[in-house]
DNA sequence: ACCATCAATGAGTCAAACTCATTTTGCCCA
DNA sequence: TGGGCAAAATGAGTTTGACTCATTGATGGT
């Protein structure tokens, strides 16, 4: 109807550039340019206002996929969690053993830290320790994320490759929580990758039955 | 303070706060009330407005001895980490032998988030992952409480209680990642105290090396 | 008593999350 | 093809809360 056309400065105006573009996917711009404000600025620091700009949407736009800035974040967290379940169950299809399971769990876990930094520990601060967490669906995601590792721990227990007194539950705090203050600890810590080795080395001493167990690592797959 | 005891020294410092004394010490009264609010409300709940509210003073007083409101919770922190060290220092000296050290300081890190749930979540969640963390007071006191466990467990080491190949820095993360999992984890989880010796018993069969030194030998029951 | 100084005050500023009346778009059918 | 209409998008406006600053008033020295 009126006008609504291109001004001098319109050229890579919002409106015009989205406003007939019917197959794009505005929650995927808007995913993406908020995941990449907050591993930028962090949560407090990012605002909404940037992360309609980046992704060429009104602000008020934003608030039609998301409820608020916090739901926003969760969204992108949730996302980048199931991929990287999803990396790790393949991972882990691929390890004979309980040990060698294990083993690359802990690698790959430790590697996180390193490589999504910033993502990891959005989701580590703004939502493990927000009072509605158990209810979220990001705490339904962690709970398959760890089910994998307690997984393999009961069938070692079964197998005779663990001990028999190690408590799953108690051996999954040990292990995740090992790891993310290795991860997160030292940022100019040397050799990181030599971390996450001699942590697990330390681990599987405090769990391993000590018995040699040959080839019966049968750790559901 | 009805006798107001000036200060005897007028040294140009500019923070040699109240000077003129009113009868009443505004700092603690806000420290106090902010502690309060951020335990009951957490921090970005916390409002400013209420600590004054409740401290008796006005909004602005508040910004006369904190710059910010994350600068205040950092004293509040402080403060209580300052008594925490104290005491488990306190409580070391009162330990025999490496094990039975370690083992005290495992149930009362344990303890702490059981008890001062509320601002050791702050400690963690607002403090611990905020950029400028690595050059805080808030880091060197950090320093220090680790520093507690790490020389224990290279006198350990030194005393052969402990393998040799263990290193104290991996021990640290394995030691308080744990803790800090098992603590923050479950809310409702049933038996927490012995959540901590179960942590123990796994932890130091991961360290020890094995050797009976001393009168510490296989205790396990 | 009177002044100089500085803590204390609280109304005001400002930034940023969130809202909503209005505009624009995409689709359908005549 | 055009006209109607529901849904999507917009961005100016509202609200909230951290932070500021010109003014007030208490205090100690003289």
């Amino acid at each position: 109807m009126a006008g609504a056309r291109k001004t001098s400065k319109e050229d890579a105006s919002p409106r015009r550039a989205r406003a007939h573009v019917h197959n794009r996917d505005r929650e995927e711009d808007i995913l993406l340019a908020a995941r990449a404000v907050f591993e930028e600025r962090g949560f407090d620091a990012a605002s909404v206002a940037e992360i309609a700009r980046r992704s060429r949407v009104a602000e008020g736009t934003i608030y039609l996929y998301s409820a608020t800035k916090r739901e926003l974040l969760q969204k992108v967290v949730t996302r980048w969690y199931e991929g990287l379940i999803a990396e790790i169950e393949r991972g882990l299809a691929a390890c004979d053993g309980v040990e060698a399971k294990l083993r690359y769990f802990a690698e790959r876990h430790f590697r996180l830290h390193a490589e999504d930094a910033a993502i990891g520990r959005l989701t580590v601060r703004e939502l493990r320790s927000v009072p509605d967490y158990p209810a979220s669906s990001l705490h339904e995601l962690n709970r398959r994320y760890t089910r994998l590792f307690t997984g393999i721990v009961r069938a070692g227990v079964a197998s005779g490759e663990i001990h028999a007194g190690v408590r799953p539950d108690i051996a999954r705090d040990m292990f995740f929580g090992a790891l993310e203050h290795l991860g997160m600890g030292g940022t100019g810590r040397a050799r990181r990758g030599d971390g996450a080795l001699a942590f697990f080395a330390l681990f599987w001493r405090a769990i391993a039955s000590g018995k040699p167990t040959g080839d019966n690592g049968r750790a559901r797959g």
